[in-house]
DNA sequence: CTCAAGTAAGTAATCAATTACTACCTTAGT
DNA sequence: ACTAAGGTAGTAATTGATTACTTACTTGAG
């Protein structure tokens, strides 16, 4: 029998991230088994534990990654925009994009959420929505203050109705079993969210 | 060793509904086994099967409760209410009023739906969401011809927003670990929606 | 030659479903 | 009114699949 080439720990970890987050793409990540993996990865399942000790610390490496990658483009596209609304807007395109292209993505992190008792990987998806949330606040704060967002709305209700936008988008998405559908509805939502907050003069 | 009092077999069905509903409240439903749910009845794990053949026939039996409560509830709230706006805001406070009594019945609605391959409670779960968007779509329609919803906005597009909305609010809830909170924030977060889709006269 | 990275074949635990048996209720025949 | 027969709903133990993880051995690049 013919065995993988081998190649360096570091790297086996990347790919093995990669192909969790690809197979979460593709079926209920709280359904993706060791085997699994390591199939797509084409490796036989003990040779995944050479680089992971235990399952929960894979879910934790692909948290992390999800975590760095996400904060990351979204921080950078805040940074782009000088405007709240315009950022906010480019946010949430974003945001689109990545779920668009990391359809997995979503489903783990909810997944993960909804489980009872703590993981490190339920910790790392917790910070990263905590984060996030702390974001929007600042930017409506900031809306508020220039006066392109009313002061009349509860600015942790508008940054959970954002949040609460996309998933909704998701959702549907998940409903039709087409997640690139989410691009052609993104802007019409978003057109509505942004009605709800900006002050009209 | 004294076994439980006998019942007929559908009164069993019916506390069978209700211990999962109950723990899906306390717990990930995907990790639900039929000895949790048989032990929190009283019942061995065997016994069960006297009332349902397998598993996903619990979950069936489950999520067409669900339906039949959820779809019910929400149907003679809408009639309740003449104008649209005002029967939608009924509608939203129904909906939340539900998962604030039923905790367990969001989150099994969406783990159900991420499932890769069809199953029977999938298929309900489905169909649920169906007609929900539905009558929400004919209600925007009427507020539209009534004047009281913006002509600029996507009606499909205002009825995922709807849902995505209260979807926000529940994952928020999962988040904070209570519930009950959603109460609090949801008639800010509405009047947030409302504010998206009414027109301004 | 070494040893990190692989294979292949385990193990123990868990889970849905089955089986063999039992207790209780209803009912028909005398 | 009694009682034997049959059906229903329960128990307790077991089965076969599946799963995360382990162990003993093998391979090949530096």
């Amino acid at each position: 029998m013919q065995i993988s080439s081998k190649l360096p720990a570091e790297e086996r970890r990347e790919i093995t991230i990669n192909a969790v987050i690809k197979l979460a793409g593709l079926q209920n990540p709280s359904e993706i088994t060791t085997a699994a993996i390591a199939k797509h990865m084409q490796l036989t399942q003990g040779a995944l534990f050479r680089h992971f000790a235990t399952k929960d610390d894979i879910w934790l490496a692909v948290m992390e990654w999800v975590r760095d990658q996400f904060t990351g483009q979204i921080i950078r596209t805040e940074h782009s925009m000088s405007e709240p609304l315009a950022a906010m807007q480019a946010m949430f395109m974003r945001h689109i994009d990545f779920v668009t292209k990391y359809p997995g993505v979503p489903r783990m992190l909810f997944g993960e959420l909804q489980k009872a008792k703590w993981t490190p990987a339920k910790g790392a998806a917790q910070s990263l929505i905590k984060h996030y949330t702390e974001r929007l606040c600042a930017l409506i704060e900031q809306g508020k203050a220039s006066g392109d967002i009313s002061d009349d709305i509860d600015t942790k209700d508008a940054a959970v109705l954002f949040i609460g936008t996309i998933q909704g988008l998701i959702m549907q998405s998940i409903l039709s079993g087409d997640i690139q559908r989410i691009r052609n509805d993104a802007p019409g939502v978003f057109k509505i969210y942004q009605r709800g907050i900006r002050s009209w003069k």
